[in-house]
RNA sequence: GGUGCCAUAGCUCAGUCGGUAGAGCAAAGGACUGAAAAUCCUUGUGUCCCUGGUUCGAUUCCCGGUGGCACCA
Protein backbone atom coordinates (compact mmCIF):
# COMPACT_ATOMS: atom_id res chain seq x y z
CA UNK A 1 0.00 0.00 0.00
CA UNK A 2 1.46 3.19 -1.48
CA UNK A 3 1.55 6.06 1.65
CA UNK A 4 0.89 10.09 1.37
CA UNK A 5 3.26 12.04 4.45
CA UNK A 6 1.37 14.79 4.79
CA UNK A 7 4.06 17.51 6.78
CA UNK A 8 2.01 20.76 7.61
CA UNK A 9 2.13 23.07 10.64
CA UNK A 10 1.96 27.13 11.06
CA UNK A 11 3.90 29.49 8.83
CA UNK A 12 7.19 30.27 10.22
CA UNK A 13 7.70 26.55 12.25
CA UNK A 14 10.34 25.15 9.58
CA UNK A 15 8.41 23.29 7.14
CA UNK A 16 10.14 23.83 4.06
CA UNK A 17 13.95 23.06 5.66
CA UNK A 18 12.16 20.06 7.11
CA UNK A 19 10.56 19.13 3.90
CA UNK A 20 14.03 18.92 2.12
CA UNK A 21 15.69 16.58 4.70
CA UNK A 22 12.78 14.20 4.59
CA UNK A 23 12.12 14.23 1.12
CA UNK A 24 15.93 13.19 0.65
CA UNK A 25 15.57 10.24 3.22
CA UNK A 26 12.43 8.97 1.59
CA UNK A 27 13.71 9.73 -2.22
CA UNK A 28 10.25 11.53 -2.71
CA UNK A 29 10.09 15.42 -4.50
CA UNK A 30 7.84 17.78 -2.26
CA UNK A 31 4.25 18.31 -3.32
CA UNK A 32 4.26 21.63 -2.28
CA UNK A 33 0.43 22.22 -0.49
CA UNK A 34 0.76 26.29 -0.46
CA UNK A 35 -1.87 28.13 -2.57
CA UNK A 36 0.31 31.37 -2.35
CA UNK A 37 3.70 29.59 -2.81
CA UNK A 38 2.03 28.71 -6.58
CA UNK A 39 2.19 32.65 -8.08
CA UNK A 40 5.50 32.76 -9.55
CA UNK A 41 5.49 36.36 -9.14
CA UNK A 42 4.90 36.39 -5.26
CA UNK A 43 8.39 34.45 -4.05
CA UNK A 44 10.22 36.79 -1.72
CA UNK A 45 6.50 38.00 0.29
CA UNK A 46 5.35 34.32 0.51
CA UNK A 47 8.58 32.58 1.03
CA UNK A 48 8.81 30.31 -1.27
CA UNK A 49 11.36 27.69 -1.87
CA UNK A 50 14.40 29.17 -3.22
CA UNK A 51 15.86 28.07 -6.86
CA UNK A 52 18.89 25.82 -4.77
CA UNK A 53 16.05 24.25 -2.61
CA UNK A 54 14.59 23.45 -5.74
CA UNK A 55 17.50 22.29 -6.57
CA UNK A 56 18.21 19.91 -4.31
CA UNK A 57 14.75 18.46 -4.14
CA UNK A 58 12.18 18.81 -7.04
CA UNK A 59 9.17 20.51 -6.02
CA UNK A 60 5.33 20.35 -8.01
CA UNK A 61 3.17 23.15 -7.34
CA UNK A 62 5.81 25.85 -6.44
CA UNK A 63 5.93 28.97 -8.75
CA UNK A 64 3.43 27.47 -11.56
CA UNK A 65 0.31 29.75 -11.73
CA UNK A 66 0.14 33.44 -12.61
CA UNK A 67 -1.50 35.74 -9.98
CA UNK A 68 -3.90 36.09 -13.26
CA UNK A 69 -4.86 32.14 -13.46
CA UNK A 70 -7.93 30.93 -11.66
CA UNK A 71 -7.14 28.47 -9.18
CA UNK A 72 -8.89 26.63 -6.30
CA UNK A 73 -8.92 23.82 -3.98
CA UNK A 74 -10.79 21.83 -5.69
CA UNK A 75 -8.11 21.74 -8.62
CA UNK A 76 -5.19 21.28 -6.42
CA UNK A 77 -7.24 17.87 -5.18
CA UNK A 78 -7.70 16.54 -9.15
CA UNK A 79 -4.22 18.14 -9.56
CA UNK A 80 -2.41 15.98 -6.70
CA UNK A 81 -4.19 12.98 -7.30
CA UNK A 82 -3.08 12.94 -11.14
CA UNK A 83 0.12 13.63 -10.14
CA UNK A 84 0.21 11.15 -7.48
CA UNK A 85 -0.67 8.40 -9.52
CA UNK A 86 1.52 8.60 -11.33
CA UNK A 87 4.34 9.09 -8.93
CA UNK A 88 3.34 6.13 -6.86
CA UNK A 89 4.31 3.73 -9.70
CA UNK A 90 7.58 4.01 -8.50
CA UNK A 91 7.46 5.58 -4.99
CA UNK A 92 6.30 3.98 -2.31
CA UNK A 93 5.69 7.33 -0.16
CA UNK A 94 5.81 10.56 -1.23
CA UNK A 95 5.68 13.71 0.78
CA UNK A 96 2.94 16.37 0.49
CA UNK A 97 4.51 19.83 2.37
CA UNK A 98 2.78 22.77 3.22
CA UNK A 99 0.33 24.81 5.46
CA UNK A 100 -3.09 25.78 3.19
CA UNK A 101 -5.49 23.81 5.32
CA UNK A 102 -8.21 23.43 2.99
CA UNK A 103 -6.07 22.89 0.34
CA UNK A 104 -4.93 19.88 2.51
CA UNK A 105 -8.02 18.44 3.18
CA UNK A 106 -9.15 19.07 -0.11
CA UNK A 107 -6.39 16.33 -1.09
CA UNK A 108 -7.03 13.89 2.00
CA UNK A 109 -11.06 14.10 2.22
CA UNK A 110 -11.97 14.99 -1.02
CA UNK A 111 -14.47 18.15 -1.97
CA UNK A 112 -18.14 17.55 -3.34
CA UNK A 113 -18.58 17.81 -6.81
CA UNK A 114 -19.74 20.91 -8.05
CA UNK A 115 -19.22 23.26 -11.04
CA UNK A 116 -16.59 25.91 -11.17
CA UNK A 117 -17.98 29.53 -10.57
CA UNK A 118 -18.66 31.51 -13.84
CA UNK A 119 -16.31 34.47 -13.36
CA UNK A 120 -19.07 36.93 -14.35
CA UNK A 121 -21.21 36.06 -12.40
CA UNK A 122 -19.27 36.40 -9.36
CA UNK A 123 -18.56 39.61 -10.41
CA UNK A 124 -22.54 40.83 -10.90
CA UNK A 125 -23.15 39.29 -7.46
CA UNK A 126 -20.11 40.66 -5.99
CA UNK A 127 -21.50 44.39 -7.46
CA UNK A 128 -24.97 43.81 -6.15
CA UNK A 129 -23.86 42.94 -2.80
CA UNK A 130 -21.61 46.39 -2.76
CA UNK A 131 -24.64 48.17 -3.55
CA UNK A 132 -27.54 46.69 -1.75
CA UNK A 133 -25.90 44.98 1.23
CA UNK A 134 -25.87 41.32 2.19
CA UNK A 135 -29.29 41.25 3.15
CA UNK A 136 -30.41 41.27 -0.39
CA UNK A 137 -28.49 38.35 -1.63
CA UNK A 138 -29.67 36.48 2.11
CA UNK A 139 -33.08 36.70 0.87
CA UNK A 140 -32.49 34.98 -2.19
CA UNK A 141 -30.27 32.92 -0.93
CA UNK A 142 -33.15 32.24 1.55
CA UNK A 143 -36.24 31.20 -1.33
CA UNK A 144 -33.49 29.01 -3.31
CA UNK A 145 -31.72 26.74 -0.51
CA UNK A 146 -33.56 27.25 2.67
CA UNK A 147 -31.45 24.30 4.27
CA UNK A 148 -28.17 26.42 3.40
CA UNK A 149 -29.88 29.26 4.59
CA UNK A 150 -30.49 28.07 7.97
CA UNK A 151 -26.52 26.53 8.17
CA UNK A 152 -24.55 29.32 6.83
CA UNK A 153 -22.89 31.88 8.53
CA UNK A 154 -25.21 34.93 7.78
CA UNK A 155 -22.18 37.43 8.71
CA UNK A 156 -19.52 35.68 6.25
CA UNK A 157 -20.06 37.53 2.42
CA UNK A 158 -17.86 34.87 1.31
CA UNK A 159 -19.74 31.93 2.24
CA UNK A 160 -23.39 33.54 1.25
CA UNK A 161 -22.38 34.90 -2.05
CA UNK A 162 -20.68 31.86 -2.79
CA UNK A 163 -23.78 29.41 -2.15
CA UNK A 164 -26.05 31.57 -4.18
CA UNK A 165 -23.61 31.43 -6.54
CA UNK A 166 -23.76 27.71 -7.31
CA UNK A 167 -27.78 28.00 -6.57
CA UNK A 168 -28.44 30.33 -9.65
CA UNK A 169 -25.43 28.69 -11.97
CA UNK A 170 -27.26 25.40 -11.18
CA UNK A 171 -30.49 25.86 -10.68
CA UNK A 172 -30.30 23.79 -7.99
CA UNK A 173 -29.95 24.62 -4.03
CA UNK A 174 -26.16 24.69 -2.93
CA UNK A 175 -26.79 22.18 -0.10
CA UNK A 176 -27.76 19.73 -2.99
CA UNK A 177 -24.15 19.50 -3.67
CA UNK A 178 -22.69 20.08 -0.44
CA UNK A 179 -22.75 16.76 0.73
CA UNK A 180 -19.74 16.69 3.02
CA UNK A 181 -19.07 13.03 2.07
CA UNK A 182 -15.38 12.25 2.89
CA UNK A 183 -13.28 10.22 -0.19
CA UNK A 184 -11.50 7.27 0.57
CA UNK A 185 -8.18 7.17 -1.25
CA UNK A 186 -6.71 4.59 -2.97
CA UNK A 187 -3.40 5.31 -0.38
CA UNK A 188 -2.57 5.66 3.20
CA UNK A 189 -2.21 8.82 4.42
CA UNK A 190 -0.66 9.93 7.32
CA UNK A 191 -0.49 13.56 9.28
CA UNK A 192 2.23 15.24 10.66
CA UNK A 193 2.11 18.74 12.45
CA UNK A 194 4.54 20.86 13.19
CA UNK A 195 4.51 23.03 16.53
CA UNK A 196 7.10 25.68 18.28
CA UNK A 197 6.47 27.29 21.40
CA UNK A 198 4.56 30.68 21.01
CA UNK A 199 7.16 33.34 21.49
CA UNK A 200 9.67 31.17 19.55
CA UNK A 201 7.52 31.25 16.47
CA UNK A 202 6.21 34.39 16.36
CA UNK A 203 10.26 35.80 16.72
CA UNK A 204 11.30 33.31 13.22
CA UNK A 205 8.67 35.44 11.71
CA UNK A 206 9.36 38.62 12.68
CA UNK A 207 13.04 37.82 11.49
CA UNK A 208 11.71 36.34 8.23
CA UNK A 209 9.45 39.17 7.46
CA UNK A 210 12.31 41.31 8.17
CA UNK A 211 14.75 39.03 5.98
CA UNK A 212 11.87 39.45 3.27
CA UNK A 213 12.17 43.06 2.92
CA UNK A 214 16.20 42.63 2.49
CA UNK A 215 15.76 40.34 0.27
CA UNK A 216 13.25 43.10 -1.77
CA UNK A 217 9.92 42.67 -0.82
CA UNK A 218 9.06 45.94 -1.38
CA UNK A 219 10.19 45.75 -5.13
CA UNK A 220 8.82 42.71 -5.82
CA UNK A 221 5.36 44.18 -4.18
CA UNK A 222 5.67 47.07 -6.26
CA UNK A 223 5.96 45.63 -9.34
CA UNK A 224 2.50 43.78 -8.61
CA UNK A 225 0.75 46.62 -7.83
CA UNK A 226 -1.05 47.21 -11.03
CA UNK A 227 -3.06 44.09 -10.33
CA UNK A 228 -3.46 44.58 -6.65
CA UNK A 229 -6.82 43.64 -7.40
CA UNK A 230 -6.35 39.85 -8.35
CA UNK A 231 -6.72 37.51 -5.81
CA UNK A 232 -3.55 36.10 -5.69
CA UNK A 233 -2.65 39.63 -4.07
CA UNK A 234 -4.76 39.34 -0.96
CA UNK A 235 -2.07 38.32 0.64
CA UNK A 236 -0.29 39.07 3.91
CA UNK A 237 2.72 40.82 2.72
CA UNK A 238 1.30 42.60 -0.08
CA UNK A 239 -1.88 44.29 1.20
CA UNK A 240 0.21 45.82 3.72
CA UNK A 241 2.33 46.79 1.54
CA UNK A 242 0.08 48.42 -1.12
CA UNK A 243 -1.26 50.08 1.98
CA UNK A 244 2.42 51.62 2.56
CA UNK A 245 2.54 52.65 -1.34
CA UNK A 246 -1.19 54.62 -0.46
CA UNK A 247 0.31 56.86 2.07
CA UNK A 248 -2.05 54.48 4.26
CA UNK A 249 1.10 53.56 6.82
CA UNK A 250 4.48 54.10 7.08
CA UNK A 251 7.21 51.64 5.86
CA UNK A 252 7.87 50.71 9.62
CA UNK A 253 4.31 50.55 10.06
CA UNK A 254 3.91 48.05 7.24
CA UNK A 255 6.42 45.57 8.19
CA UNK A 256 5.14 45.83 11.57
CA UNK A 257 1.55 44.63 10.58
CA UNK A 258 2.74 42.07 8.19
CA UNK A 259 4.22 40.83 11.28
CA UNK A 260 1.16 41.13 13.21
CA UNK A 261 -0.70 39.49 10.32
CA UNK A 262 1.04 36.83 10.06
CA UNK A 263 0.88 35.86 13.96
CA UNK A 264 -2.70 35.72 13.64
CA UNK A 265 -2.66 33.61 10.51
CA UNK A 266 -0.51 31.15 12.22
CA UNK A 267 -2.91 31.15 14.83
CA UNK A 268 -5.70 30.20 12.64
CA UNK A 269 -3.88 27.41 11.12
CA UNK A 270 -2.90 26.10 14.33
CA UNK A 271 -7.11 26.62 15.36
CA UNK A 272 -7.96 24.19 12.35
CA UNK A 273 -4.99 21.39 13.03
CA UNK A 274 -5.76 21.08 16.09
CA UNK A 275 -9.63 20.15 15.09
CA UNK A 276 -8.63 17.32 12.89
CA UNK A 277 -7.22 14.04 15.85
CA UNK A 278 -5.15 12.25 12.89
CA UNK A 279 -2.20 15.16 13.14
CA UNK A 280 0.43 13.57 15.29
CA UNK A 281 2.01 16.58 16.79
CA UNK A 282 6.42 17.12 15.86
CA UNK A 283 8.93 18.96 17.57
CA UNK A 284 10.67 20.34 14.05
CA UNK A 285 14.58 20.08 15.88
CA UNK A 286 13.21 16.16 16.31
CA UNK A 287 11.20 15.59 13.82
CA UNK A 288 13.57 13.88 11.15
CA UNK A 289 12.96 10.13 12.63
CA UNK A 290 9.52 9.82 11.81
CA UNK A 291 10.71 8.17 8.63
C1' G B 1 15.79 77.54 37.73
C1' G B 2 10.53 79.41 35.96
C1' U B 3 5.90 78.44 33.47
C1' G B 4 2.58 75.30 30.97
C1' C B 5 0.86 70.49 29.45
C1' C B 6 0.74 65.22 30.20
C1' A B 7 0.79 60.54 33.51
C1' U B 8 -5.66 55.39 32.52
C1' A B 9 -5.13 47.79 29.60
C1' G B 10 1.21 44.96 26.70
C1' C B 11 1.09 49.74 23.04
C1' U B 12 -1.54 54.42 21.26
C1' C B 13 -5.19 56.99 23.46
C1' A B 14 -10.65 58.24 24.91
C1' G B 15 -13.53 58.99 29.30
C1' U B 16 -15.64 59.65 34.23
C1' C B 17 -20.02 67.65 35.14
C1' G B 18 -17.03 63.09 41.89
C1' G B 19 -20.49 56.93 42.41
C1' U B 20 -13.74 52.23 40.90
C1' A B 21 -13.61 52.82 33.22
C1' G B 22 -13.58 51.69 27.14
C1' A B 23 -11.90 52.03 21.85
C1' G B 24 -8.18 50.75 18.12
C1' C B 25 -3.91 47.79 17.81
C1' A B 26 -1.54 43.64 20.23
C1' A B 27 -2.75 38.92 22.49
C1' A B 28 -6.03 34.49 23.11
C1' G B 29 -9.96 31.07 21.42
C1' G B 30 -13.42 29.39 17.63
C1' A B 31 -15.85 28.52 12.65
C1' C B 32 -14.50 26.88 7.86
C1' U B 33 -16.07 22.23 1.00
C1' G B 34 -14.30 25.76 -5.96
C1' A B 35 -11.68 33.44 -3.45
C1' A B 36 -8.85 29.81 2.02
C1' A B 37 -2.14 33.68 3.60
C1' A B 38 -9.29 34.58 2.02
C1' U B 39 -13.75 35.46 4.91
C1' C B 40 -16.46 35.47 9.53
C1' C B 41 -17.51 35.09 15.07
C1' U B 42 -16.10 35.48 20.43
C1' U B 43 -12.90 37.31 24.59
C1' G B 44 -11.09 43.77 28.05
C1' U B 45 -10.04 43.89 36.52
C1' G B 46 -6.46 47.64 34.87
C1' U B 47 -2.33 49.72 42.20
C1' C B 48 -6.84 55.00 36.33
C1' C B 49 1.88 57.52 38.73
C1' C B 50 2.70 58.27 44.41
C1' U B 51 1.61 60.87 49.27
C1' G B 52 -1.77 63.88 51.75
C1' G B 53 -6.40 66.99 51.78
C1' U B 54 -11.77 68.09 50.73
C1' U B 55 -15.98 64.58 50.51
C1' C B 56 -20.63 59.68 52.63
C1' G B 57 -17.47 58.44 48.38
C1' A B 58 -11.53 60.67 44.59
C1' U B 59 -9.05 57.66 38.90
C1' U B 60 -11.85 62.45 38.41
C1' C B 61 -11.34 68.44 42.50
C1' C B 62 -7.10 70.72 45.63
C1' C B 63 -1.77 70.76 47.92
C1' G B 64 2.87 68.47 47.49
C1' G B 65 6.11 64.84 45.19
C1' U B 66 8.10 61.82 41.10
C1' G B 67 8.66 61.01 35.82
C1' G B 68 8.03 62.75 30.68
C1' C B 69 7.30 66.60 26.96
C1' A B 70 7.19 71.77 25.42
C1' C B 71 8.32 76.76 25.93
C1' C B 72 10.97 80.70 28.63
C1' A B 73 15.46 81.87 31.13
Amino acid sequence: MKTLIVLTGPTGVGKTQLSLQLARKLGSPVLSCDSRQMYREMRIGTAAPTEEQIRQVPHYFVGQLSIHDYYSAARYESDVLALTAKLFQDHDRLLLCGGSMLYIDAVCQGIDDMPDVDAQLRSELLQRYEQNGLDDILAQLRLLDPVYYREVDRKNPKRVLHGLEICLMTGRPYSDFRLKTPKVRDFNIVKYCLNREREDLYRRIDRRVEQMMADGLEEEARSLLPWRHQNALNTVGYREMFDYFDGKTSLDEAVRRIQFNTHKYARKQLSWFRRDPAYHWLNPDTALDIV
